[in-house]
DNA sequence: ATTATTTTTGCAACACTGTTGCAAATTTTG
DNA sequence: CAAAATTTGCAACAGTGTTGCAAAAATAAT
């Protein structure tokens, strides 16, 4: 098959390339926004005990591959911005837009948001901004 | 018994003073970060079914009087700003703070924060932003 | 290439939160 | 105080999180 380069993605994070990893890593690729555990068992074509869908996304997430959103009502996942993590190390300081319309979540890599000032006695490590409204696709819907 | 600033505040809301709906309001009131189910549960005195506390947050949620807090692990409930929710409208745009050392989370109420810049198409209509740390407390205990 | 070792998967099981219907208890209204 | 409206407890079911264990699959070693 021609999915080497899912492999190779793959073994770059230590995650041993099995049937159910390349299909979920290639749903969240043909996606460009996050996807729930359920939406992603709905897009397996073969069936996989839910079991193996949690503890792939798990292995996924730490080794770096995927991140978690969460919003009110749901958790989601997607990719990593190649560039920023690894097995070693999470960097998703991006924004998060989710659409209130069509309720996806999309990872806004480009978008760069400026260090909070915080009261005096916080330290801060990370931060990660969250944004709503209707996005791209929505807007020009009409 | 002298609950009554509890009761007109939840009155203000529509909301119908009973013992429940005083102690969850209290405990929130105590706290200055946000609590999940279980440690609302934990707080009180009396013991109460758990869907009656789950109908009691969604009430104090729908009518404006607290809101909800997502982390990865959570999700806790805190009291909205006087001054900026009511039964009609939510309005809380301040920054989360989650401490990584003790696990709370604050609403840091004072600190704006700047509309980010989206990409062109999107139209946004609301932002929150969390910050992960060392709180105030964690950090002067060494 | 075949076996031994390591990892992954499926299944069962249990915990916790979310959610609804319904009858009983409580609160508010007239 | 009685009638009407709301709230509470209980039962029940769904979905996600989580773990242990044995069977299956993948990788490493010979």
């Amino acid at each position: 098959m021609e999915t080497t380069y899912i492999d190779s993605a793959l073994k770059t994070r230590r995650i041993r390339p099995t049937h159910i990893r390349r299909s979920i890593y290639e749903i969240l690729q043909k996606k460009n926004f996050a996807l729930s555990q359920a939406e992603i068992a709905g897009e397996l074509q073969t069936s996989f005990n839910r079991v193996t869908i949690y503890r792939t996304l798990n292995k996924f997430l730490k080794n770096g591959l995927i991140h978690k959103v969460v919003d009110e009502f749901n958790t989601k996942y997607a990719l990593c911005n190649k560039a920023n993590c690894d097995i070693k190390m999470h960097h998703d300081e991006h924004v998060h837009f989710k659409c209130e319309k069509c309720g996806h979540i999309f990872c806004l890599d480009s978008t760069t948001i400026s260090t909070p000032e915080l009261p005096t006695g916080f330290q801060i490590n990370f931060y990660s901004l969250t944004a709503g409204g209707i996005c791209r696709d929505c807007v020009t819907e009409k």
